[in-house]
DNA sequence: GCTAGACAATTGCATATGCAATTAGCAAGT
DNA sequence: ACTTGCTAATTGCATATGCAATTGTCTAGC
């Protein structure tokens, strides 16, 4: 992996200088320009480029790779650090690793597919204007066979247009967006509900039998990315974290 | 709040010297030996009494302050800050102040109470050592003069042993140990379930129908504090949180 | 008593400097 | 080819120093 446009960092002037440095980085990697994997430039360069001290480029970064957003390692340098896969207590969490993890064969199916405005139903559920133009599918995970859950989606092609060309063969929608897009925000909702008619049947259970919902949406520097609605058939399924408020005990 | 006890800073020699001095000072909070409001000596005490620089110290401080366990002010100095009320997704919430915020009138009921040696199915339940001495409380929260969840709960008196000596007359159980006791770690699990006859019948709700059920635990530095089981009518709750997986963007 | 202003304590930030630890990559020797 | 060891690049840590910003507190003057 070689130089990377360190000519792309530029400081805004606003705040202290190890700020600007490190909102300049964090932009860069949230905008796709420097994807994961990507070398950083040494401190040395940076503090040549920028004009600042090595002691206040060095805590721009340390701070990124606090945040995880970076690696670093002596000698090797500093590299765009993968995305996170989870996160405190609730996880963009990848639902094959989540099944394999189990000890379970994984398998999905594409059970319907959109793209386009969204229908009037669709854009209500998901809070959508209509005039937005999103991929809409409907995905049944499997885990050994059985239901595993039930996932509803839609994508912004506007912000991950590649998902027009995408088929989504061999692996789900989740993966692949967590391969093709970044996100910086997210929102989690999650709520009990009865099993449908049709939600009850696909997943092979009764109706009214009760259900964790996760509902969750995320963005990309205020660009929606996709929202998502994944239906878990209840008693089979829990959400577990662990975490602290301070930093590791 | 007066020059409070420096010499209780002590390093213990292994690691950064920054990170001990960070250490030492978040474990002093954690103990309790400085409880929130307490003075944090100045930058320039700890230099000398640590034998480290200035900056070394600042950084120590630095990072605490990020972590939320200190709130730090030119000239007015560094205090240790209150406890945090939330965190990321799922909060340790006050049930009184989620049901104010809805704008319903709070109130709740303990419906039993029964303090030592866990009963075995309390045991079971909580994974607990039938030998650990616990308050065992049910305790039904209203909003509105509405069941609004109901909560289990044991608390481990040999962590909080004030726990025995207090009432529960007009601050319920979880609300009275945010103010009576730390922690420092937390575990949560999420799941549906169906509503049992007793729970059903409690929350004025039919049997079967979809419940959230939150389970948390808690410690302070590995020892356990509290675990409860928060039971809420579905359809009527969710929880939501936003938060990103970097800094703030 | 009250106010304006000076003073000083405390944190925030940046720099310059030096050394330690790690290790990729190269060179030398077998 | 394979190993061994050296060198240098890079990050990690600590120090010393200086100035800026904020704001309690005290003092002088009214």
């Amino acid at each position: 992996m070689s130089d990377n446009g360190i000519e792309a960092v530029k400081l805004d002037g606003t705040g202290p200088v190890y700020d600007q440095i490190r909102r300049a980085i964090r932009d860069l990697v949230l905008n796709g320009a420097w994807p994961p994997g990507t070398a950083v430039p040494p401190e040395h360069a940076l503090m040549e480029r920028l004009g600042a001290s090595r002691m206040t480029v060095h805590r721009a970064l340390v701070q990124l790779a606090r945040e995880g957003l970076i690696t670093r390692r002596r000698r090797s340098g500093t590299i765009v650090a993968n995305p996170p896969a989870s996160h405190a207590m609730l996880d963009i969490l990848s639902i094959p690793d989540e099944v394999r993890q189990l000890g379970q064969d994984y398998s999905f199916e594409i059970l319907s597919r959109r793209d386009g405005r969204p229908s009037p139903e669709v854009a209500a559920g998901f809070e959508l204007k209509r005039s937005e133009q999103v991929a809409h599918l409907v995905t049944l995970h499997r885990s050994g066979g059985q239901p595993h859950v039930l996932e509803e989606r839609v994508i912004h092609l506007a912000t991950v247009p590649a998902t027009a060309a995408e088929r989504f063969g061999t692996t789900p929608p989740g993966d692949w967006l967590l391969q093709h897009s970044l996100w910086s925000q997210a929102e989690h909702a999650i709520s009990a509900v009865a099993a449908g008619e049709r939600e009850a049947s696909l997943l092979e259970i009764e109706q009214g039998e009760p259900c964790l919902l996760v509902e969750r949406r995320t963005w990309n520097q205020n660009q929606p990315v996709t929202a998502v609605r994944l239906l878990y058939p209840g008693g089979r399924h829990r959400f577990v974290g662990r975490f602290g408020p301070y930093g590791a005990v």
